[in-house]
RNA sequence: GCUCGGGUGGUGGAAUGGUAUACACACAGGACUUAAAAUCCUGCGCCGCAAGGCUUGCGAGUUCGAGUCUCGCCCCGAGCACCA
């Protein structure tokens, strides 16, 4: 009996399948097409995560599953290598990260190999490739001549260890999505996409897309929206003429308290503003509006929720009823949301009881009207706000594409004119970041020194590279053009496989790149570029893998490598363990010893497919159900990704194969192979071609199909129960009545002794359950 | 604090309101072996000699019947966090 060598039968067929195009659809003509589709590594740390692995093998079982089905199936792999992630780690091993992309390059393609998933390599990407980036900076042009990119300045989030801005989605908890730093807020010009303007789209789109839940609920929260009222109070004071001209406008979503306002809070950034247009407060106040400003850069924002404020010394008209209340400065008020001012109602807002009571501001006891009362009474204005803000994408760091504009003294921002694209990354030997607010490349002349593209006058090259996020917010378009060199993607080829149908990845993007690649999506759409809003039609999130009951880390030393358990027990083992683990959807704990199980299954289903008869007639019934219960089975669970109790459905059938040998010939070693052939590609590969002397590699091979009279048992177990108790079951044929079943169940001795009184009611359900209540 | 997931044997985990603990790991006993590993067979929730009884974080409820539905708690994990 040949013992099965998993590393020859396993570089043997990558090469045959290579050699095959097995994985390769016809992206011009497919009549079938399934885009199916995996979030690509960071390919920056030592290697491939097996946390990676998991989720490419999860979805690559999904793809495998529908290319048997029929489907001509793309799954494309790429790289993200742009960004801090992979600079931070170059920096860390002391490489330049241009060279560093192509070793890291080099070593996940190879890991990507061997993990066996049916990838089309040819459309191959990587976001640092001067071909994709280009496409990228026309993209950055494309938004910016639509007033979707423009320059603000703003209090940003600033990481003090990258040293470099961040966007608000990429400050976890206050700290740097990156390195865990704590975030510092800094007054700096940057370059922002208008997401906001969106906001009410992403919202609703989200109702009309498949998407793991936990993402959708995720990102409604993160978008935010409120409807309410905005309401104008009318100042006595703000420069010193007590003119009452000037009001100061909150924005409530319960105007329906506005009898219960007690006091005015502003934020110190609104103050600030009224000081430099001539407010006269006292010294006192000043005093305390330039310490909250500048608590607000340095404070923990974590931390120290305790609210400050101090009396303006001005007081407002509350227009529902004319009362004078005070306008104080509190730094609880935040400043980019709403008008940066709210109105005080502690009876109605734990907020606002907390600050009322921590300065002694008298609560009113005012009754509620209607939230239509409210806003007439106060001359409000209904009006809806969003917590979602503007997307910040640029960056002070050398490892990304630089961001193509020019600045003239002259003529103002310019967009790099779409024929000189790419503005190359230039290789400079002091890529470190500066902390100087700007990029290492502005300490290149070369490469900022340009002419004014209107003027043809001295101007500055922008120097700040983007956000990786943009590198990866449109990279599954590219993958079905990518040897597209006039267009960023290919009209007809766009039109036949977009939007992807399905999608798998972390759902800790929820509110990073799975929202921004909606926000794409829409404005490619608005801009005629696609003919669809929403990116994935389906996605859903994968969970997370712990090792041994605990997260795995670099620190602790618990960090799985792949290659070793590849190179151990093979790809079909490492994949197929992965996916018996749990749930998909909830991730599990990855333990040495139950490696076992899957290597003794396979193993076994080995031997059998050496030791079966394949002439073989199963003309065993019982066998038969079995076999095809199987096939329903794993073909729904396939459907949902529930992989874990696929792969026990399978050790079942083999059980019962094992059990009955004299019945398993040629089909039932056939139909396993087929139903195993998404966990376990090599293997069942070479039973299929080797064994069962098949041409066509197995994976492009119809799935089984069940007959439907054939998933039904003959016979039945039928649970018996008197008062609710289970007191024994008995077998009978499928389908039988209920006059039959009862019948047979008075006559069980089990049953007789406890039917001593007269049975007062029956419940029966069909082939399952009777029930005496006595 | 708010929003999502979860809580089932020694462990990972199964269960359209109808036999709770499938499948696997670990463990114990046996076979094979000079021996070990591997492999194969048997057993394996708890109490009990048994008959039987008990058991899905805790407490109520709905139902003939609840791991599953409803309400109130407790604990664990994830996300958001002064968003008015």
């Amino acid at each position: 009996m040949a013992k099965y060598n998993h590393k020859k039968v396993e570089s043997k067929w990558h090469k045959k399948w290579l050699a095959e195009k097995v994985y390769e659809p016809d992206l011009k003509n497919a009549k079938n097409p399934f885009y199916n589709l995996m979030m690509f590594p960071y390919p920056s740390a030592e290697g491939l995560h097996v946390g990676n692995m998991y989720a490419f093998v999860g979805s690559d079982i999904h793809g495998r599953f529908k290319r048997m089905q029929g489907f001509n199936v793309f799954e494309p792999i790429g790289l993200d290598g742009f960004g801090i992630h992979s600079e931070n780690y170059a920096l860390k091993i002391g490489e330049h990260p241009m060279d560093q992309a192509r070793v890291s390059e080099k070593n996940f393609y190879r890991q990507l190999q061997m993990i066996g998933n049916g990838f089309a390599w040819n459309e191959k990407l990587e976001t640092y490739d001067p071909e994709y980036y280009k496409w990228t900076q026309w993209i950055f042009i494309q938004l910016y001549k639509k007033g979707l990119a423009y320059r603000k300045k703003s209090a940003v989030n600033w990481c003090p260890s990258c040293l470099t801005v961040l966007a608000d989605e990429q400050v976890i908890s206050g700290e740097c999505e990156r390195c865990g730093t704590k975030v510092i807020k800094k007054e700096l010009e940057q370059w922002f996409f208008r997401i906001t303007k969106y906001a009410d789209k992403l919202l609703k789109g989200l109702d009309k897309i498949d998407w793991s839940e936990k993402v959708k609920i995720a990102q409604k929260n993160w978008i935010g929206k409120s409807e309410g009222a905005s309401i104008k109070f009318r100042l006595t004071d703000v420069t010193g003429q007590k003119d009452g001209k000037h009001f100061v406008e909150v924005f409530t979503t319960r105007p329906d308290t506005i009898f219960g306002v007690t006091f005015i809070a502003i934020s110190p950034e609104k103050a600030k503003f009224w000081l430099d247009i001539g407010w006269q407060v006292s010294e006192e106040v000043k005093e305390y509006i330039t310490k909250a400003l500048s608590d607000r850069v340095t404070r923990d924002q974590n931390q120290d929720k305790d609210k400050s404020g101090i009396f303006s010394g001005i007081s407002a008209i509350n227009p529902a009823n004319n009362e004078k209340v005070p306008v104080w400065i509190s730094d609880y008020v935040l400043a980019g949301y709403g008008t940066g001012a709210v109105m005080g109602v502690p009876a109605h807002d734990e907020r606002d009881l907390e600050f009322a009571n921590k300065f002694k501001l008298a609560i009113s006891g005012a009754p509620l009207v209607s939230i239509e009362e409210g806003i007439k009474k106060s001359v409000g204005k209904k009006t809806t706000q969003f917590r979602l803000r503007d997307w910040l994408v640029s960056r002070q760091r050398y490892w990304g594409a630089p961001i193509p504009m020019i600045h003239c003294e002259k003529c103002g921002w310019q967009p790099v004119p779409e024929k000189d694209l790419p503005v190359r990354l230039p290789y400079i030997k002091n890529f470190r970041p500066t902390g100087t607010s700007e990029s290492p490349l502005a300490a290149d002349e070369k490469f900022f020194k340009v002419k004014c593209p209107k003027c043809e006058g001295v101007a500055r090259r922008e120097t700040d590279v983007s956000d990786t996020f943009l590198d990866s917010a449109w990279y599954y378009l590219r993958y079905a053009s990518v040897k597209d060199k006039k267009y960023a993607w290919d009209q007809a080829v766009t039109k036949k496989w977009f939007p992807v149908d399905m999608y798998i990845g972390g759902a800790e993007h929820s509110v990073l790149h799975l929202l921004y690649v909606r926000f794409l999506a829409m404005v490619f759409k608005d801009l005629r570029l696609t003919n669809f809003d929403e990116p994935f039609k389906k996605f859903r999130a994968h969970g997370l893998l712990i090792k041994d009951g605990a997260k795995m880390s670099k620190s602790k030393g618990n960090v799985i490598n792949p290659d070793e358990y590849i190179k151990n027990y093979g790809a079909d083992v490492l994949r197929m363990y992965l996916m018996f683990l749990g749930p998909f959807d909830q991730g599990g704990d990855f333990r040495d010893g139950g490696i076992k199980g899957i290597t003794r299954f396979l193993d076994r289903v080995w031997n059998l497919s050496q030791t079966l008869n394949l002439k073989s007639q199963n003309d065993n019934p019982k066998l038969q159900i079995v076999l095809n219960k199987t096939i329903k089975k794993v073909t729904e669970d396939l459907e949902n990704l529930s992989y874990n109790t696929s792969v026990s459905a399978l050790m079942v059938l083999l059980n019962e194969f094992e059990a009955n040998m004299e019945s398993v010939g040629k089909n039932e070693l056939e139909v396993l192979a087929k139903l195993m052939a998404p966990f376990a590609p090599h293997m069942s590969e070479e039973i299929f071609r080797e064994i069962l002397k098949n041409k066509k590699s197995i994976h492009i091979t119809p799935w089984p199909k069940f007959d439907s009279k054939l998933v039904k048992d003959k016979e039945v177990d039928i649970v018996v129960q008197v008062n609710a108790k289970m007191r024994a079951v008995i077998k009978m044929p499928v389908d039988s009545l209920q006059k039959d079943v009862e019948e047979a169940a008075k006559n069980n001795e089990n049953i007789s002794k406890y039917l001593t009184s007269p049975v007062k009611k029956v419940i029966f359900v069909k082939d399952k359950f009777i029930n005496f209540i006595v």
